[in-house]
DNA sequence: GTAATATATTTTAAGCTTAAAGTAAATGTA
DNA sequence: TACATTTACTTTAAGCTTAAAATATATTAC
């Protein structure tokens, strides 16, 4: 059944269930460890990552387009962060239609924490990994960066 | 700042990143092209490989552990499939509290057409990498299997 | 045979995600 | 100034996803 293929077509497809598999087995790892021993979520910590890296602020289709999601999607998870007053929006002075959104003190503090244990947890997550062999695994990897994206 | 963490925390964190981001690229190119060309969507195409691959039609629960998605999620992608006459519910004749679900004629016919651009789609991307380079990626990414599945 | 327990499945509530429609403000053009 | 267009953002509708609760049937223990 699967013989069907040519061989080379049937490798390329191990390739990407290897690589579909192995990416989701470590995002469920995450997510599990965000929900039950952090209360929280990949895409909250995403968003929290993004306005950590930019400590000035971020308009909404910034954010939306440096996490390559829909302004829509933004607007929901953003909206339960400002709730717990993890984050907060500004009115941008210049242009009234826009907001700023950054973290507050006290979501600076809670991200810093989460980050900490992110990183932990990746660091051993990759850890059957040599030096070597990571740099191996990227570079193949990149091989793989610039096809379908459709240009506009 | 990224620079707080240990030289090869850093390196696992990049290897994760780049990881995320390849499978994400391509999955994302997967379910546009589903979408815009078939109307469809991922999780159906997943469950509807998932029935070709088992003629004699699965259990609900099985189809679950199959696709490693929750029972409630199964049913969800279930009951839409069934509407539009792609896939069937039929009682276990043994067991009156379960089901065994199974492709239509239509929905076989239908899936072997999405298999097929399936397979040339994923061709098609993975097609920089040699057959070397393919296998080393398979063997690279068999390295991070095993790690944080928590044993029961 | 009855009661307790386990299993197969669905339902519910909540959050994530998108595309498309809607709103408000800014910019361009006459 | 007025009108059209563009831009920034939110809302809506629909589907995906999960955990937890609910339902129905089967199995086990007595």
């Amino acid at each position: 059944m699967v013989n069907y293929y040519a061989d080379n077509t049937r490798q390329h497809l191990r390739v990407w269930l290897k690589l579909l598999k192995t990416s989701s087995n470590v995002e469920a790892v995450l997510r599990e460890r965000l929900r039950r021993e952090c209360g929280t979520t990949l895409p909250r910590f995403d968003v929290m990552a993004a306005l950590d890296h930019h400590p000035d602020g971020l308009r909404m289709s910034d954010l939306s387009s440096f996490l390559k999601v829909s302004n829509g999607n933004t607007t929901g998870i953003v909206n339960r962060l400002v709730e717990e007053d993890l984050i907060e929006r500004t009115q941008d002075s210049i242009d009234r239609r826009a907001h700023k959104v950054c973290l507050t003190p006290n979501g600076k503090k809670e991200f810093e924490h989460l980050a900490q244990l992110h990183a932990q947890w990746i660091d051993d997550i990759m850890s059957p990994l040599s030096a070597e062999q990571s740099d191996t695994l990227i570079s193949l990897l990149e091989k793989l960066t610039n096809f379908g994206v459709t240009p506009s």
